[in-house]
DNA sequence: TTGGATGAG
DNA sequence: CATTCTCATCCAA
């Protein structure tokens, strides 16, 4: 409803302005750090305000270790692996929230929950742990008075699509299972999508692109098609489409899209659900800071109206960088951005209502070292004052010379934009060039402090055994409408999939009630869960294609993992006390030969142990915590609460040593 | 590097 | 509802 029809409906309404987005950051920084304190590889990338892709791969990793698939019911999910305390309790026999696709493929042995099942069995696990990963983080945000909608999934483009299907509270994960279906429901997933809604292809692409099928579709052809309902599907179904097609076909775009390629091949794979881009790690500091404002109705002309506004968006501008820019206390600038740029844009005077970025012109130099000084009594008055007299007015005279035939003094600016960008980073695990490269150790450190920061209040993060989940799981998993979506990696579904979290379409609900809207996606025509038309297209060349691409993925051995599953682990943990060991020799290498194929017998294992466990307390501690046992296998020591899990883990790769 | 353009939310 | 504001990325010069 436009503001004036509810002005007409009630006059008494109290409108508010806007446009201050400062509280909306601030709830922003704090979900997001509390979504990076779960984070173990600090993969959390930030798109916009209200949204976040995790790469889950390496907690999911561990956690299929840890599941008993005896006892699937009363699983526990291991949420710190330095503490197997942390975590919380779930039921394994299902998939938390909705699910995309079909979930019967016959994977599912007796009580199993589908574990055993080979490669198909293995990847639906780790989207179901996912799935329940994705529940108690929604829960948590859920805590702090916001609600979420999440997809889950092994690319960040499918991750991000299936988060839409059951908007606005509730997840749903695409259950796609690589091979073992041919990769149907990734391509029936994506086939169904409007080429606009597909990330990275915006409107000048999809434009593009649609224009193509129009004109490859015309013969005999009943009805004109609308260009903004072309779905992928019939883009792909268009005989001629190929790479190189589309190659000329965006070529005259300018830029190609933002995704980093403006390829067809890239564009193409998009369509078919493959995304190899990485969840980026998570970031402090941005990579550019801007501020800017619009005279559309009335454009600035004096050069002393375009100072005073100056003026003002240089304050803004200063006053966030110091928000963004400087460590918690205001003591310390985290980041100095080296380059200043100004924009402007006259006035769009004609009809011409292009773009709205369209003829924008900008000018960058050097920022002066002075602005990050300690502002005096006055603030920052005076440094503010300086830039605009003494760096961007003359940028401002160069962007746009006076104009003689306009009687000599007058401009006409529509639109103005100051940045600071280039950041020279102090930390380097932020953005920007300064970096010394190892941030390895950085990462974990900056890891560390975030969790310390992190509350972990005992009654909820140490359910009991029995399984106790907040009663609030219960209620959200009664609610039909809870959606979780689980992605596969179409495009190497042989690979340790990356699981990917798209938390979307926060609906801030606090006390300002500015409710975002979110509630009308709910009754739109996304693919539903229910798949039944199975529509065949007879001339999909490009379905051919992908078919052939993806029994060619299977064939050849690809690089074994993409980016994450190559340097994760399962239990690479590194503690203080004796037991562990992260060395080499002492990681869990999946690949590694183990080193007998004698069945051990774990019950009797523990039976042998069974006294010294229950009663050796072998950390002192009074408590069984550091109990365990040695393995025969592998000779690592083993805590009591992961020997299940450890037994199943030798045993798995037993499994898979005869596959090959 | 700089500047323009595209795309996202 | 469309426009605005902000941020990120890519490409060509």
């Amino acid at each position: 409803m436009s503001i004036a029809s509810a002005l007409a409906i009630c006059p008494d309404l109290v409108i508010v302005d806007g446009e201050d987005l400062t509280p909306f950051r601030d709830v922003s920084k704090r979900l997001y750090a509390l979504l990076r304190s779960y984070s173990w590889n600090d993969r959390v990338e930030r798109l916009g305000l209200d949204e976040v892709w995790m790469d889950v791969s390496d907690i999911i990793e561990y956690n299929v270790e840890l599941l008993n698939r005896h006892d699937l019911e009363h699983s526990w999910f291991c949420l710190d692996n330095k503490d197997p305390e942390k975590g919380f309790a779930f039921d394994a026999r299902g998939f938390a929230g909705q699910v995309y696709g079909r979930e019967k493929v016959g994977l599912e042995g007796p009580g199993t929950g589908g574990y055993e099942g080979g490669q198909a069995g293995l990847l639906r696990t780790k989207l179901l742990l996912a799935s329940h990963l994705a529940l108690h983080l929604r829960l948590k945000i859920e805590e702090e008075g916001y609600t979420t909608a999440c997809g889950i999934s092994t690319n960040k483009l499918l991750a991000k699509l299936v988060g839409n299907v059951n908007k606005p509270r509730n997840q749903t994960t695409l259950l796609s299972l690589g091979p073992d279906d041919g990769e149907e429901t990734v391509q029936r997933f994506m086939g169904s999508h409007q080429l606009r809604k597909i990330p990275g292809i915006g409107g000048k692409t999809a434009a593009a692109l649609s224009d193509y099928f129009i004109s490859q579709s015309k013969p005999g052809s009943s009805s004109p098609p609308n260009p903004k309902e072309i779905t992928v599907d019939d883009l792909l179904s268009c005989p001629g489409l190929s790479p190189s097609k589309l190659d000329s076909l965006l070529s005259s775009l300018s830029s190609s899209s933002s995704t980093g390629t403006g390829t067809g091949k890239h564009i193409l794979s998009l369509l078919q659900g493959h995304d190899p881009s990485p969840v980026k790690p998570a970031r402090s500091i941005p990579t550019q800071i801007s501020i800017e404002d619009t005279y559309f109705s009335c454009p600035l002309v004096t050069i002393e109206q375009i100072r005073r506004e100056l003026v003002k968006i240089t304050g803004s501008l200063l006053k966030r960088m110091k928000t963004d820019l400087m460590d918690d206390d205001k003591k310390r600038w985290l980041a100095r951005p080296k380059t200043l740029r100004l924009t402007t844009r006259p006035r769009t005077d004609p009809k011409e209502g292009r773009g709205y970025g369209y003829g924008r012109v900008s000018k960058s130099q050097g920022l002066p070292g002075y602005v990050f000084n300690n502002g005096n009594a006055h603030g920052d008055d005076e440094i503010v004052q300086r830039l605009v007299a003494e760096t961007l007015l003359p940028m401002f005279r160069e962007l746009n010379p006076l104009n003689p035939r306009k009687g000599g003094k007058e401009y006409s600016i529509g639109l103005l934009n100051v940045c600071v960008t280039n950041m020279d980073s102090i930390d380097p695990t932020t953005a920007g060039g300064g970096g010394s490269g190892g941030g390895g150790r950085d990462i974990k450190n900056m890891f560390m402090r975030a969790r310390e920061f992190t509350v972990y209040d005992p009654e909820h993060e140490h359910a009991d055994n029995t399984g106790t989940q907040p009663e609030t799981e219960a209620e959200l998993l009664e609610h039909s409408d809870v959606d979780v979506d689980v992605d596969v990696h179409a495009g190497d579904p042989s690979h340790d999939p990356d699981l990917n979290l798209d938390m979307s379409d926060t609906s801030y609900e606090s006390s300002n009630g500015k409710a975002r809207g979110s509630l009308k996606n709910n009754d739109n025509g996304d693919p539903s869960t229910t798949n039944h038309q199975q529509q065949q297209h007879p001339v999909s060349t490009i379905h051919e294609q992908a078919q052939a691409q993806a029994q060619a993925d299977r064939d050849t051995n690809h690089h074994l993992g993409t980016n994450m599953s190559t340097n994760h682990y399962y239990f690479h943990i590194e503690d203080d006390d004796e037991v562990w060991d992260d060395s080499p020799d002492n990681v869990w290498n999946h690949n590694e030969e183990e080193p007998t194929e004698e069945d051990i017998d774990y019950d009797d294992l523990r039976d042998a142990e069974g006294m010294s466990c229950v009663n050796g307390d072998s950390d002192g501690d009074g408590d069984g915590d550091g109990d365990g046992i040695k393995c025969p296998l592998c000779n690592h020591f083993i805590p009591l609460f992961a020997l299940s899990a450890h037994e199943r883990f030798h045993s798995m790769e037993e499994f898979e040593g005869e596959l090959d």
